[in-house]
DNA sequence: AGAGACAGAACGAACGTTCTATCTCCCCAG
DNA sequence: CTGGGGAGATAGAACGTTCGTTCTGTCTCT
């Protein structure tokens, strides 16, 4: 999901941190300046890393000043856990819209080729929130926890796939599922993506559909 | 290969860029205190991330001052491709080494097996130079080209060791192999190391091992 | 009138980098 | 054996830049 493609601004609840107390405006909704930062900061964030780039290149990039931005975030670091919420919140989305056209025993075939595909496509630099995560190594970090809480519930939703389509073993075969899935992110990104993506396809075929149906 | 050890000093050759002229002294060798900063530097970067640990940072814990840190390392930027290019040289001695008492036939498994212990210890923080790809999206940095060299390399060896063991399909059999070693790296950082030690195993022997032997 | 976005200056801190100056140790000429 | 001399390490101040953050205004809407 290397797509910028902004349009939902799904979950971007504030969630203020317990003792951050804005000494500006109440609690300003989901405004047009907001969506333009958050859109400025999900695309610079995913192509030059989260460290490299400062708030003065998101908030030109954004077409915002500075005091628009303070306005809608109590800081850098809050801006840094709504980009992966939000990012998070989009891949749920798609999700809950091909469960919602897809059984579950089509659905996991067209999550792994439409994987494939997105690897392949131009500006990929690999899962957002593996990169993010290499940024972030204290577990306690409000980052790192966003980043992890996305990670559950992926598996989850794997195991949930698995188990409706008569799979065997579905937690073993959600996290074999969650090893190839995260390997081939990475691998594309450094490597070749189109051979990464036929490696993926046929390792899946062969440890999980190829398992117990042909 | 989370552990510091940093006992060898191989291949700390200072490779200058082409218009860097420093104007001190000629070139130190491997020097006492080079390489406690390269060392600080090791862990301090693995440990925390190379964006986030500053110079003062290395300097302090390497028990160095500045002026002796900008006698060794043109700048940061030399620093973080050394920290990338001694971690390489450290993993490829120690392939030397475990190929030098075991057959390619005995020697996969062994570095399968010691890949999932490695995950399961303490300071583990996922693979460096994965960690170290995600802080530097630019594949013409030096960095990043280090980086690339490292995993051309290591693919090769799995390629070496697949065909002098007789595997067929060795080239398609190892871009397997390194994307159950990327996932797992990933994994382990992000979630339950064992777990994930677990699932590689058990990948490895149904799709390389299981393949043709068993 | 009042709230939100605009423009732009300014803050202190940290960054990477350079400088001056003193000290220590080893090598080699005397 | 002695005693410079030079290279490397030390200490610490200081450079200019950039960082994240805050402030003072003005303008534009409803």
């Amino acid at each position: 999901m290397p797509a910028p493609a902004p349009q939902v601004g799904v979950a971007a609840r504030a969630c203020s941190t317990v003792g951050g107390v804005s000494t500006y405006a109440p609690a300003p909704a989901a405004s047009a300046a907001r969506t333009r930062v958050l859109d400025a900061a999900t695309r610079l964030f995913y192509a030059e890393g989260i460290h490299t780039v400062g708030v003065d290149r998101i908030v030109t990039e954004a077409g915002v000043t500075r005091a628009t931005f303070y306005r809608h975030f109590p800081g850098k670091e809050d801006l840094v856990r709504s980009y992966v919420q939000e990012w998070d919140a989009r891949i749920r989305a798609e999700a809950a819209a091909g469960l919602a056209e897809l059984t579950p025993r089509e659905f996991l075939p067209v999550l792994v080729a439409r994987l494939g595909q997105e690897m392949c496509g131009p500006g990929f630099r690999g899962c957002p929130f593996i990169n993010a995560a290499a940024e972030y190594p204290d577990p306690q970090d409000p980052v790192a926890l966003a980043i992890a809480e996305h990670r559950r519930w992926f598996r989850g939703l794997v195991v949930r796939l698995l188990e409706e389509a008569g799979v065997p073993e579905p937690s073993a075969r959600a996290d074999l599922l969650m090893l190839l899935r995260d390997g081939a992110m990475v691998g594309a990104a450094l490597g070749d993506p189109a051979g990464v993506a036929r490696s993926l396809e046929r390792a899946v075929r062969e440890l999980v559909s190829g398992a117990d149906r042909t």
